[in-house]
RNA sequence: GGCGGCAUGGCCAAGUGGUAAGGCAGGGGUCUGCAACACCCUUAUCCCCAGUUCGAAUCUGGGUGCCGCCUCCA
């Protein structure tokens, strides 16, 4: 499949270095707080991008790191009066409540900064050792002008960055763009010792030590939102290669953002939907599909309208899933093949979601016409990680005396009480009572 | 100031040289006791200007507008 490659600008080949296996990672949360929907995006691409991997024969290994040690969280743990662990241990757990919400399939491991402490010291050492790190009142920097390509991946160069770099208050630095691998402790803040004395790890450097530590020097895939790329991104890489004299990751695959009104959601804007509120009036498929019908690199201009329609889609797919089609395709029509080879193309061609679910609802519109089938559009859905269960739900003994009288009295040519009653279902239980040939079906209004 | 992205029907959104996927919403039908579901029909020449080409939404140049990164951020 083509992957488009942020450190070339274009569209590659994807090509693992030693395949069937692959190696992923994907830059994690901050455990501070809820997620939003941004995050959503995110980690719903990626898991899309793994599925797919897989399912081209792949063996992926799937590493996607929690930070849990940074200002943020210190900050807030102060706020609350709870202890970091805590803390971080709780959002840990809202973290994956959502993403099983969402469909997303668990990373083969989940490393935490703290854990990794002593892989970020070692690499910290030898980057002294080979000078392009140095020691600043208890700080450690590293020195972005021993490496020749920084700014490769972000296209960015070093004269300009300084021209407009903004006024820095850390007066340890050598250059304002170094960036701090260990950070002094103040008092009461973690820390951890070190050689360089107490303090606790930079951003970047976790990011580093827990994928060389879990995938090798080298990984084939390195994935996070576009916000990544810079510094965070090419701070990674630096510090990296510096470290290990070997390329850091092959492919770097980032994500566009979700905005808000065009305008990208940020704390600061309170422009912002967590996913835990959008769970609460959609469900997570329905968001995933939301997600995925916006190819991923483009930004996705985030609305409640927006959903609500992908939710009308969405019944769309259940219907057909309901309708109960035989699974295998039994008639001699031959637009399955077509259908499902026009979306593997899609989907080859740098995870064209967007364009694969296109073809979904062509073929949604195929099971209903020849009445069967439904088997290969469930296949395809599952690589996308959109489940559709049947909609039709264990009734209530309320309900379902409701709808023995109703087909009485519909027995009895009584429409105007079958419709009295079936207004009643919908009114009282929210259930949508529809005639189908085989007797009544019975599902949730959307 | 530097770098980058985007502009497609009422809304969302694919499509990167051969005469515009798909979803939602709307209109008209078929089916239905009525609905719902489903199916059929129906609504665009792609921000503007110039150019390259037999042919451009798709390439080039110039505009206009919007957004992002350069600071924590998926």
């Amino acid at each position: 499949m083509q992957l488009y490659n942020t450190l070339q600008r274009k569209k590659e080949v994807f090509v693992p270095q030693s395949a069937p296996d692959v190696s992923m990672y994907v830059c994690g949360v901050t455990v501070y707080d809820q997620c939003h929907i941004g995050h959503a995006r995110a980690y719903v691409v990626f898991d899309c991008l793994r599925r797919y991997l897989s399912h081209l024969g792949y063996n992926v290994t799937y590493v996607q790191n929690f930070t849990d040690i940074d200002d943020k969280i210190i900050n807030r743990s102060a706020q609350l009066g709870e202890d970091c662990q805590v803390l971080t241990e709780r959002y840990i757990q809202a973290y994956f409540e959502d993403m099983d919400a969402l469909g997303i399939q668990r990373a083969n491991i989940y490393p935490k900064a703290t854990q990794h402490i002593n892989e970020m010291l070692d690499l910290i050492q030898s980057l002294i050792d080979k000078g392009v790190a140095y020691e600043a009142q208890g700080d450690v920097c590293f020195d972005v002008t021993q490496y020749d390509s920084y700014g490769a991946l972000s296209g960015k160069i070093l004269e300009d960055l300084e021209a407009g770099a903004r006024v820095d208050l850390n007066q340890n630095k050598r250059n304002p763009l170094d960036f701090v691998l260990w950070k002094a402790a103040k008092p009461g803040e973690p820390f951890w010792d070190s050689p360089f004395g107490k303090g606790r790890p930079g951003w970047h450097i976790e990011c580093s030590a827990m994928a060389m530590c879990h995938l090798g020097h080298t990984i084939d895939i390195h994935g996070g939102g576009q916000d990544l790329v810079f510094p965070h991104h090419e701070n990674e890489i630096a510090q990296s290669e510096c470290g290990s004299g070997k390329p850091f990751a092959n492919y770097w695959v980032h994500n566009g953002f979700v905005t808000i009104k065009d305008e990208k959601m940020s704390k600061s804007k309170n422009n912002f939907y967590t996913i835990k509120e959008l769970l609460s009036q959609f469900s997570g498929p329905v968001l995933r599909l939301y997600l995925l019908q916006t190819h991923y690199r483009h930004p996705l201009n985030f609305s409640i309208e927006g959903l609500a329609a992908v939710n009308q889609a969405y019944a769309r797919l259940q219907s057909v899933v309901d309708a109960g089609y035989p699974l295998d395709v039994v008639s001699e029509n031959t637009s399955f093949e077509s259908l499902e080879a026009s979306f593997f193309t899609a989907m080859d061609d740098d995870l064209n979601t967007a364009a694969a679910l296109g073809i979904i609802f062509d073929m949604v519109k195929l099971i209903n016409k020849c009445q069967c089938g439904t088997g290969v559009l469930l296949r395809l859905l599952t690589l996308l990680g959109i489940s559709v269960r049947p909609s039709d739900l264990d009734q209530s003994d309320e309900v379902a005396a409701l709808i023995e009288e109703r087909r009485v009295a519909k027995k009895n040519k009584d429409f105007q009480k079958a419709d009295a009653i079936r207004d009643q279902i919908r009114s009282e239980f929210g259930l949508l009572i529809e005639d189908t040939a085989d007797g009544v079906r019975c599902k949730p209004v959307s």
